[in-house]
RNA sequence: GGCGCGGUACCCAAGUGGUAAGGGAGAGGUCUGCAAAACCUUUAUGCGCCGGUUCGAUCCCGGCCCGCGCCUCCA
């Protein structure tokens, strides 16, 4: 099977399998690690992570860079202000992205290159373009790449600047620019700002270089493919295309995804607008990590996504569903054969399955003959009709699925619990949902207990008893099912 | 202004030139000590509006209305 994924820079759904070696070479544009990362930073990792398991899946060997973006303004800036050293700030706002990837399940990339520690790569990068007369100096000793020298500029975000005027309204910091578009590949360090001595001076890389480098450090000159959220098409990507191709005279990705920004209640997210949401925003107030994770990618990746509470109760409830299916199947005792009919369902939604999401990744289509199957699954049991090679079948799917989705195995608790721990650090206490805290000062053996001991209530026909600790458990989000194969519990 | 995306049931959301997946929510029912879960039935003669092409359009073409994104080192 083959991934048919829209490539940016022909503007079609084109397949996606590696050019060489049998590896399918990605790199993906990471984070700048100057603040938490919030659910739109998210949503693009959290597609890149659907992209790459469903490459697995079909038996693809992928190779992932993504960088840790951990020098650039806005990290300076805050540092600053926080009067932290850049290495301290940046060293906490990362290990705080790993955390959050690790709670919403996205997979470590294979290689992680820091942007700090590739300076000479870039350094060489620089002098390369300025060799070929694509890139020049200015009096303050930053270095600029030359837009003319590049024919192809424009080519990925389908712009054509040929037409626009030069100069109409240029920054002072930028005056000693050939031309308005021209961008910094090299910026000289004003004094007290963070540096590297170089070859080519004083200063720091500009920002689209990092990529520039480690992507071709890391996977080579050419490479499969390239990801990001969409704003960075225009101009970071463009001017990666520019600046690499210039320097190496090939082509460098080429393959193009980007991710559809999100909206929040409807709208853009912004702090000012009150809808602006980090992960831990959202585990504090006792949504589910995996509730939070479906819900980002329950919408195609070129799509439009509106984020809203609604959607992640519902993504909560989608998830139940699911879980309880599962658990269903696990706990019950089958008995030994095959039902054709069952067996053939299982094969249909799978073939299903796989389809939709080789068809540019179409997770929305994809969720549907999983839960067909569910349905499916259920009526049988229910009917007695589900035997053993039945339950194995439906449980391959299952893995599949989960195998791209992983929302149902249940790790929820300990991202919450983790949140908890970090909002008691940060004094934000204050923002946790009560039946939040009192779920998780629940342990599992106090609920075993309680169960336990409403079993034996119900023997005694005490079910005055039994309701007052079922509802005692619903309080503190516990629900508690009872079936003909014992009492099964959850946390809400 | 340039480039692009979308308007499908109460909500979210797929989809196809031949008659509307799936999830959530609601209603009724089965089961249950009661719940929960599960299952069954039910909720778009209809897919923004108006034309056109076609035997036939939600899906193709044109126009219009509405919403949104990018064009600013925001994923």
């Amino acid at each position: 099977m083959t991934l048919r994924l829209f490539n940016t820079l022909t503007g079609q759904v084109e397949p996606l399998s590696p050019a060489e070696g049998g590896v399918l070479r990605m790199y993906a544009c990471g984070p700048t690690v100057y603040d938490y990362g919030h659910i739109g930073n998210f949503r693009t990792f959290l597609e890149v992570d659907v992209l790459r398991r469903f490459l697995r899946l079909i038996g693809v060997p992928v190779r992932h860079v993504m960088n840790i973006t951990d020098v650039d303004d806005k990290i300076i800036r805050n540092a600053t202000a926080a009067g932290m050293a850049i290495g301290a700030y940046t060293a906490k706002y990362e290990q705080a992205f790993f955390e959050d990837l690790e709670a919403l399940k996205v997979e470590r990339p294979e290689v992680l290159p820091h942007a700090t520690e590739h300076i000479g790569k870039m350094v060489e990068l620089v002098q390369k373009l300025e060799a070929a007369g694509a890139a020049y100096k200015t009096e303050d000793g930053s270095s600029y790449f030359r837009l003319s020298a590049f024919p192809g500029y424009g080519k990925l975000s389908k712009k054509d600047l040929s037409g626009m005027e030069d100069g109409a309204r240029v920054d002072v910091d930028e005056y000693e620019k050939d031309s308005a578009r021209d961008f910094a590949v090299w910026k000289s360090a004003k004094p007290g700002e963070m540096a590297w001595e170089t070859a080519i001076g004083r200063g720091r890389p500009g920002w689209h270089l990092e990529c520039s480098a480690m992507s071709m450090e890391y996977l080579g000159e050419s490479f499969d493919l390239h990801a990001g959220g969409e704003d960075l098409m225009f101009p970071h990507h463009e001017n990666e295309i520019a600046q690499s191709e210039t320097a190496t005279h090939k082509p460098f990705a080429r393959h193009w995804m980007h991710v559809r920004f999100l909206l929040v209640e409807g709208k853009k997210m912004s702090k000012s607008e009150g809808n602006f949401f980090t992960l831990r925003d959202l585990l504090l107030k006792g949504y589910k990590a995996s509730a939070i994770r479906l819900a980002l990618i329950s919408v195609p990746y070129r799509h439009q996504l509106n984020f809203t509470f609604d959607g992640l109760t519902e993504a909560t409830s989608a998830i139940n569903r699911l879980r309880t299916f599962y658990e269903r199947l696990k706990s019950t005792n089958f008995a030994p054969g095959e039902n054709p009919a069952l067996q053939e369902a299982a094969k249909k939604a799978h073939a299903e399955y796989m389809e939709a999401l080789a068809n540019d990744l179409n997770t929305a289509e994809a969720r549907a003959p999983i839960f067909d199957l569910v349905r499916a699954g259920n009526t049988a049991i229910d009917q007695g009709q589900l035997l053993a090679g039945d339950r194995d079948a439906i449980l391959r799917v299952l893995a599949d699925f989960d195998a791209v989705f992983d929302v149902i195995r249940d790790d929820d608790a300990e991202p919450t619990r983790r949140a908890l721990a970090w909002a008691e650090e940060a004094g934000r206490l204050e923002e946790v949902a009560p039946e939040v805290r009192a779920s998780l000062a629940l342990t599992d053996e106090a609920i075993e207990a309680l169960v336990a001991e409403r079993t034996q209530a119900k023997k005694q026909r005490n079910f005055a008893r039994a309701d007052a600790i079922r509802n005692d458990l619903a309080a503190k989000g516990v629900i508690l099912e009872d079936s003909k194969d014992g009492v099964r519990w959850k946390r809400k």
